[in-house]
DNA sequence: AGCAAAGGGCTTACACCGTAAGCAGGACTT
DNA sequence: AAGTCCTGCTTACGGTGTAAGCCCTTTGCT
């Protein structure tokens, strides 16, 4: 059904030595290989359903980047290996080598993806239409959005080392920060005004949506099954407080906070509006 | 001088076969090793100066995780390998799983051992003497001190998977968040206003710590030599806003906004003290 | 139609990684 | 003196990223 994974008509042979060795993944390997060629396939699903006459879908760059997103969202990036997004695209990993100078530079085209489908959001403003503080609140949500929906994916937006020394994640594409200082200019910002807040801005979000994502199973890989077993009630006993508070610490009002954080950012904002 | 490095005075033999594969790391063990052996010794430089008559001092858990934070703080983690981290000490990689369960162990040792030499901080209060703003505001110095000390090592601090899921990075030890609860109830907080402040606490701080740290070289590896040629001004033509403000993002001034960002956050804390 | 060129995927190979299993020999205890 | 432990070493396996080269298929040109 999906276009030649068993099968031989595709053209090339291929091996049945190396199909299944590491038997663990290959198991899972043929629902997976569903999953992500179904994602990818989104935009180009009009040729894929039926017929591809001789082609098997030529493995480009974009379903490369599109696959280890995919990856990473379910499994996490520490599983992810060349060699098992290779076998996940039904392709010998030596073939990501044509389109991918490597596992690092794949690595920043996810996060640029990332970002890209962030701007592509149409809640985030270009230019500000109703005062900067709209403009803000819009670009604050908007990658806070893009966050939620990568929780596993984030962690490397906000750590991957960035273009130029002072783009600061998770705003760090040039054109992001283009937009974010041409749009706070043109609301009466001073140079430094804006500058400031970039800055101010960035902080923030990095800093709460980090630890948002991360409280959602964050940074880790599949492998971590934490056993909550009854064993809750034996620590606290040295901690009193926190054991008294656990319940109240656990409880999860990012949404909230962000709204009130980012509101309280938007005043100390307004301060730094004209800085010298 | 180094006891016992190319020696054959200590006992055991040292195979020669394996000391010198992967030449290009073995020309840099010797000094390095050196380096590593006198920052751990530190402690226990007492007995070492001399003659140890015929242990080669016996490799203990602390060591390890010195050095280990020792080779972070300077190659980056990327770097670290049993294999490499083993030759520092003089030693095979196996023998380092009879200290440490395994690599991810280690590196939760690291942290661990961070977050207590944060804990050791004079500046640092266990309990309010002055009031909580002056509290908070020595927790968060002392949290930055030691975030600059190792800026190639917090991002470890701040990324991995904490002990339990409400425990916020970096203040990631139940100790320490004991410690900030309890701080903060004595001086009239309210549960929820303690729990409250412990979130915008924590957010703030990594927010902040983590781009002033990455702003340093952050986390990536030794290898990544940034070419700042000439080629500055091709960019920033596309994008005229950040090219006429390059210089303004560069300026580092991480230190006052810390300080006033700090302050702006104290206010907002005290705003939820008493909180539902 | 025939043939050469090009491109895409495969194979092989190497150096490195984490770590399981077992060994060897010095240092203690009895 | 004999036995036991303790420590570090050896070997081995399966995994990783990736350089080099091969071979088949498709394409384009004559």
């Amino acid at each position: 059904m999906s276009h030649g994974d068993e099968g031989d008509d595709q053209g090339h042979r291929r091996p049945r030595s190396d199909a299944d060795d590491g038997e663990e993944h290959s198991v899972e390997r043929g629902e997976l290989a569903d999953r992500v060629e179904q994602v990818v396939d989104a935009d180009a699903a009009v040729v894929a359903g039926d017929e591809p006459p001789s082609a098997r879908l030529p493995l480009d760059r974009m379903r490369i980047v599109g696959a280890a997103i995919a990856f990473i969202d379910e499994f996490g990036l520490p599983g992810l290996s060349m060699r098992r997004l290779g076998s996940i695209l039904g392709v010998e990993a030596m073939s990501l080598y044509r389109y991918v100078p490597g596992r690092e530079n794949l690595l920043d085209a996810v996060v640029e993806t990332i970002l890209d489908e962030m701007r592509a959001d149409d809640e985030i403003l270009d230019t500000p239409e109703n005062g900067w503080q709209d403009f803000l609140q819009r670009l604050a949500h908007g990658v806070r959005r893009v966050a939620l929906a990568h929780p596993k994916a984030f962690p490397l937006v906000a750590s991957r080392p960035t273009e130029a020394p002072w783009l600061r994640p998770p705003l760090r594409s040039l054109g992001t920060v283009e937009s974010f200082l041409q749009g706070l200019l043109g609301e009466g910002f001073s140079d430094n005004g804006a500058v400031a807040a970039y800055r101010a801005f960035t902080s923030f979000l990095l800093g709460h949506l980090l630890l948002e994502v991360s409280a959602l199973g964050g940074d880790v890989g599949p492998l971590d099954v934490i056993e909550d077993g009854e064993d809750r009630n034996h620590k606290p006993m040295v901690y009193p407080t926190v054991g008294r508070l656990a319940d109240a610490l656990a409880e999860n009002h990012s949404a909230i906070e962000f709204e009130e954080a980012l509101e309280q950012l938007l005043e100390r904002i307004a301060l730094v509006k004209s800085e010298s």
